[in-house]
DNA sequence: CGAATAAGTTAGGACATACTAAAATACATC
DNA sequence: GATGTATTTTAGTATGTCCTAACTTATTCG
């Protein structure tokens, strides 16, 4: 049977008959992001993304290890149990869907959809989930380029560098950026940094200083800060491939 | 400023700065609607309403007056003030566009939506309820034909009867029919009995027996607990009228 | 009218979530 | 390896929501 559940009527967690709080899938999610690269999450860490003081993380934490959701070191932080692992993945499905969803088909700014689809994530049913992602076509990536798991919760993993780590001249295609700060994004936008474009590294002043890339043609100036929030790939352009190839 | 609130982050309450809970925002949405004909709301009916234990409701009941949105007479039941009735409706409102999108762009049945909805018009914004209603037309009704309260909270109220209170071979126009049991609804649209659809009632049993209705031309017999909750509005059909003009 | 029943309220708890302040532990550095 | 700082946990408290059990008020009916 499940956890006793007194406020806040949730849709059924996804994995087990187990149905969680808002606030307690919000946990689950912000430990994955943290832990991607297989380390653990730490407390302040997880406070922060959350808005929260630390010590409201440890009673929590603490919840969740006995739900068999995290496994937590004491001092050390939390890992995801493949169990939690699969609830947070189910939920970045749902924000992400969503997210596209409210970009593509209800006209919202992709630097504004963020908050929104934090909210629906907790109500939406699986259901609900799925008609979207029907609706929209089975997506694989939000309007910021996150990739979107899959029902079985098989998600891209691959860890991308970003315009902070490109060296001079090098050439690289943008494939997504953080989505929370809708500053942030408008200002992407204005400079043609969306997921697709392509961007060059003119030039990079030392010591964190600014990076001069061209994008589209025009020349634009940004700091280490927004260029580490922006993930690139090296573009692999099948004509310059092919050339090598025929020579 | 806003009442202190702890967990569930909600979007913000519509009339004043505001922010309600999900279950305080269920208490005035059920209120409203038990008190439709200006009587005060029974804690019972809206305990029973809501599926919880009075005792409970009897101390939300005080929190709500605390926050200005009922008035409660001790032992007499609640009463919404205006603050708290403009949120209803806005919850309304919320509920039903909701349900209409569901069923409208994402092929939701109409016996299934009520409870999706439920959940989804605690999370929506403002926003987001505007946005559905522009990509729908800005309808009238939802599916169930429940009116639409407006943006400024102006909804129609008048009572309408039932299939109950028809008295032999009189003619009506299906409006309205409660939406709460996926069951129930099933049973209707399997009669054809769905809003706009005119029925005749054939004959009808004393000591609230069954009522035989003629629908779409088929004979259909259902029981007073049915037909109480079918709500009709009389046929002004041009023939029948001048029929009876002419005897 | 007065007693039985129905309806509503208070008392006392539980649980999830958050807080601050104080104590414990870990880490980094001399 | 001792010590200072940063991190984490514990202790104690608050709030919102709900419960059961016991009490109070209202209503109904002989």
């Amino acid at each position: 049977m499940s956890e006793k559940e007194t406020h806040r009527a949730v849709r059924s967690g996804s994995a087990q008959d187990l149905t969680l709080t808002g606030p307690a899938e919000d946990y689950l999610k912000v430990i994955y992001e943290i832990g991607q690269g297989g380390e653990a999450a730490a407390t302040n860490d997880i406070a922060s993304e959350l808005g929260i003081a630390a010590a409201s993380v440890s009673g929590m934490l603490q919840r969740l290890a006995r739900l068999g959701l995290v496994k937590v070191e004491r001092y050390r932080g939390a890992r995801l149990t493949s169990t939690g692992r699969h609830i947070a993945l189910q939920l970045l499905r749902r924000h992400r869907i969503i997210e596209t969803y409210l970009v593509e088909k209800l006209g919202f700014g992709w630097d504004d959809v963020d908050e929104e689809a934090e909210r629906l994530e907790h109500a939406a049913s699986p259901e609900l989930v799925e008609r979207m992602d029907a609706a929209l076509g089975h997506p694989r990536a939000d309007p910021h380029g996150a990739p979107i798991p899959t029902v079985a919760g098989r998600v891209d993993e691959r860890r991308l560098s970003t315009i902070a780590d490109l060296p001079e001249r090098a050439v690289a295609r943008v494939v997504r950026m953080s989505d929370r700060d809708p500053a942030f994004l408008r200002y992407l936008a204005e400079r043609g940094i969306l997921p697709g474009a392509t961007v060059r590294v003119e030039s990079r002043e030392p010591f964190d200083g600014p990076i001069t890339l061209m994008i589209a043609r025009t020349r634009h100036t940004v700091g280490t800060s927004v260029a580490a929030r922006v993930y690139v790939e090296a573009e692999k352009p099948a004509i310059s491939r092919r050339r090598r190839a025929r020579r």
